[in-house]
RNA sequence: GGGGGCGUGGUCUAGAGGUUAGGACGCCGGCCUUUCAAGCCGGAGAUCGGGGGUUCGAGUCCCCUCGCCCCUGCCA
């Protein structure tokens, strides 16, 4: 099996280049194939290097490696301006105010036969002759898909459904070529929430704006893989090892899906919770550019769905943020100032101070003081976090550390004196 | 306009004539409980786009219809 995964490159990859990319590349390994990767890079306007760039960083980080290429589809000029050439000499095509265009006959039709759709048929009277060469010679989209798809030996060629209309075009000039046509598979498009066509118009939906969101590789491409393929009515996880196993074009939908980020959170959540914590920590520091102490990670991890999440929910743990006022205007009343002293008494004497004692102090002072745990927990962690949502309290707190704990309950403490003066 | 594709809860899907239409996300409630999550338990939500047929029986087969999307470019 030979496939091919080809990107024009007009900025960044979005999801459902990425998906189309995703089962190419499953197609390859699972067969013990090759993925090819060709640039449609003939429109010269859109095609820059830069471009070009972002699709290769993309699939680098999706971790889908390609076995041949990128051919650059510009550079095969030469070869595409002798079949141009080829099929005017046979008479298939002929000259029209400068430029080149097949000649489709008017009678018969020329049948598709899609792996995932059937047999879809296209009558010749309904397609017109097509352009194939500028009137500079230069060809275009149909002639080098085609003319590139035989050259690279491509058995199976699957891609976006928006592509079935020209299939038939393709196919004649493979045809005419003397050539016979690879296998086709159109996948279903992938939407954006307005039912259209996923473009570069939905922003959000690139492979790098979800990695700079704080995904996991392995999640989005265990989330991409179920948009718009299923194995059974149950499994939602698969390792890449399973995907590469068990997908294949017969399973694929027929309908179009529509990226919910939601439940890409929910499952990149699951992933992240399943790393061990050094790896965790490798993500998170390349991510964040900083180093970061494993405690922290540690803690942290069962409450983040995203990479991203960390700073938010347990960057106090790193260094000292600002109160948020809601968050002490809701929590620093009645007796909480002087519950927080007590606590700070308590946790002066904590020996050792780690999350077992902290807890057991904790707890005894709420005993102690007749109250309910939060009235004593929740001053604790604004003093320390300056809000109200964060990993444990005692975990936190084990984990900043006596005298910084300390030095921040003071720091709440004397804020709370102001207030009242 | 012409051609093509698609239509199962808000979303992703299972279903290949006989199931109380299954699962997942999300949502609601409960448990847990120190906040928020996670986890566990429970719930609401689909007359399978609509209408006709065929059949003892249709989401599954046939016809019609509606809706959405794609192509129709000297873009890809």
């Amino acid at each position: 099996m030979r496939v091919r995964f080809a990107p024009s490159p007009t900025g960044a990859l979005h999801i459902g280049g990425a998906r189309t990319a995703l089962y190419n590349w499953l197609l390859a390994r699972g067969s013990g194939g090759a993925f090819v990767l060709r640039i449609e890079d003939t429109d010269r306007e859109r095609s820059t290097p830069e471009n070009v760039a972002q699709i290769i960083d993309a699939l680098e980080w999706l971790e889908l490696d390609w076995d041949e290429g990128p051919f650059s589809q510009a550079e095969r000029r030469p070869r595409h301006e002798e079949a141009i050439r080829q099929l005017r000499e046979s008479g298939h095509a002929y000259e029209h105010e400068g430029a080149t265009r097949l000649r489709v006959p008017d009678e018969g039709r020329t049948v598709v036969r899609d792996a995932i759709r059937g047999e879809i048929v296209f009558e010749h009277s309904a397609i017109d002759d097509f352009t194939i060469a500028r009137s500079d010679g230069s060809p275009l989209y149909n002639l080098a898909v085609a003319v590139d798809d035989i050259d690279m030996r491509i058995t199976h060629v699957v891609r976006g459904d928006d592509h079935i209309s020209n299939t038939p075009r393709q196919l004649m000039i493979m045809r005419a070529l003397g050539h016979e046509p690879p296998a086709y598979a159109h996948l279903p498009l992938l939407h954006g929430p307005d039912g259209k066509k996923l473009s570069k118009r939905h922003g959000a939906a690139s492979v790098q704006a979800l990695r700079e969101a704080g995904y996991l590789p392995e999640a989005v491409r265990n989330y991409l893989a179920l948009l718009g393929w299923g194995y059974d009515d149950t499994t939602t996880f698969f390792t890449t090892e399973e995907l590469i196993e068990r997908f294949s074009l017969e399973r694929v939908s027929k309908s179009p899906a529509v990226f919910d980020e939601q439940k890409l959170r929910w499952m990149n959540g699951r992933y992240l919770r399943e790393l061990d914590v050094g790896e965790l920590r490798r993500r998170l520091e390349r991510l964040l550019g900083r180093e970061l102490p494993r405690e922290a990670v540690a803690v942290a991890q069962e409450k983040m769905q995203t990479l991203a999440d960390f700073w938010p929910l347990a960057g106090f743990l790193v260094e000292r943020r600002d109160y948020d006022e809601k968050a002490w205007g809701k929590v620093m009343r009645d007796g909480a100032v002087e519950n927080l002293a007590r606590a700070r008494e308590a946790l002066a004497g904590t020996e050792p101070f780690d999350t077992k004692h902290v807890e057991e102090t904790l707890r005894r002072l709420v005993d102690e003081l007749g109250v309910k745990p939060k009235d004593v927990f929740q001053p604790i962690r604004v003093a320390i976090s300056g809000t109200t949502v964060s990993p444990g309290i005692f975990e936190s707190v084990a984990t900043l550390g006596r005298s910084e704990t300390l030095a921040r309950v003071d720091a709440a403490l004397r804020r709370a004196g102001a207030d009242q003066a």
